[in-house]
DNA sequence: ACAAGTCGGTTGTATTTACAACGGAAAAGA
DNA sequence: TCTTTTCCGTTGTAAATACAACCGACTTGT
């Protein structure tokens, strides 16, 4: 597990934690690492969480489907970032999403209780990782809420300048990579993948946009 | 101010916090009053923000209104709960919706960074509330997620089973009174006011469901 | 009491979407 | 290399949606 200590110091729950801090906390913290192949399950609905857990190595979806067998992709979960931060309270009942690898992943589990209730010795990291977590917590808030943002136009074609424009702001280039393949996008924006397919060849055709697999740009 | 702390003392925020121990932390954490009328803007998309905010009385939307004058509702906000937890992080930069008050409405704000920097004397009514602001932002998390499943449904129909069923169940009763009318709720849903309007009643022909202004009884 | 405004249901039409099915290109696997 | 699978674009059709417009019931304010 010491060998992923270079990734957790570049997570935001773990910024500003020396390597040896971070040495000392895996313990402290409980922390349990596992792996998961490809298409396998981490979690899955209706299950219970304790632990705030951090991706490692691969990715993840969050994910659920619905009894006709539509998908949606909730959240993608990439390497360096958190799930599970929503079930941190005990009365938080049952997961409500499945957390599936869409890569060979690794995940550390962490135990809930042990970082919110802050050590009677105080140290030092343990505060930071505390702060840390709110800031990380609070993100992902506003994450869902720019997804909402998404999800909520009424068109297609709205949906997809929506998160395009969204994407192309963050990586602060008009040309950028997308980490969804066609269906996963269509998934992520619950729309259905040929409408969508159709609606971005519109949109190149119209001079909007171009693209090639996974490369977008906007014009 | 002092009048709101038997509300405050059944908020999320500051369960398990004594009435003296709420007076001491409202000039602790700076704590400011503001309020207003129905209509009014209590924030504006664009400005920052550094406080949480507790409504204490009346009712709040978290709201956008697009370029077209679509107007989507994040989230509604009901005495008692808490807004702002998304923009605890220094760098969240400026606010990505508008909140509005429904009602004439009062607002607490307290500065964020007193709650989430442990006081060195950690008091432990302190501690109860960095605690209780975990699970709250921690549980606004999943209710985001809970609504994005609402809206990522395909057809009006879906959402509004989806919604209405949740609704019953977090209410625990098939006849139950929902906080929206019908263009909030169309808003809500991220869905056209008639179409919605006009599906509701096929529902109701079809046996599904029995309602009467804001009152509904799924069957 | 009256006027103005709000609210919710209804209808028709143009637009948009989901769905199913197909085919070619590329990638993965044997 | 050959086969199988995945990925993505295309098309046609049926279904669902948005939009505009209208009406009656009810509320609010004067």
């Amino acid at each position: 597990m010491k060998k992923y200590i270079p990734i957790l110091k570049r997570t935001k729950l773990f910024a500003g934690v020396t390597d040896e801090e971070i040495g000392v906390m895996l313990s402290c913290l409980d922390a349990r690492l596992h792996t998961y192949k490809k298409g396998e399950y981490v979690l899955r609905q209706g299950e219970h969480l304790n632990c705030i857990t951090v991706l490692v190595d691969g990715e993840l979806h969050i994910q659920r489907d619905d009894y006709w067998g539509n998908r949606a992709i909730i959240n993608r979960i990439a390497v360096g970032e958190m799930f599970g931060e929503a079930y941190i309270a005990p009365e938080s009942g049952a997961l409500l999403n499945d957390v599936v690898a869409v890569e060979d992943s690794a995940v550390i589990f962490f135990d809930v209780r042990r970082i919110i209730t802050v050590c009677s010795s105080a140290c030092r990291f343990h505060s930071m990782v505390v702060q840390n977590l709110f800031f990380a917590i609070s993100e992902k808030n506003r994450t869902l809420v720019q997804k909402l943002g998404h999800i909520s136009k009424r068109t297609t074609r709205e949906k997809l300048i929506s998160y395009l424009s969204e994407e192309a702001k963050r990586q602060n280039q008009s040309s950028f990579t997308i980490p969804f393949n066609r269906q996963q996008l269509a998934d992520f924006l619950s729309v259905d993948r040929s409408a969508m397919s159709n609606e971005l060849c519109k949109m190149r055709n119209e001079g909007l946009i171009e693209f090639e697999k996974n490369q977008f740009r906007l014009l």
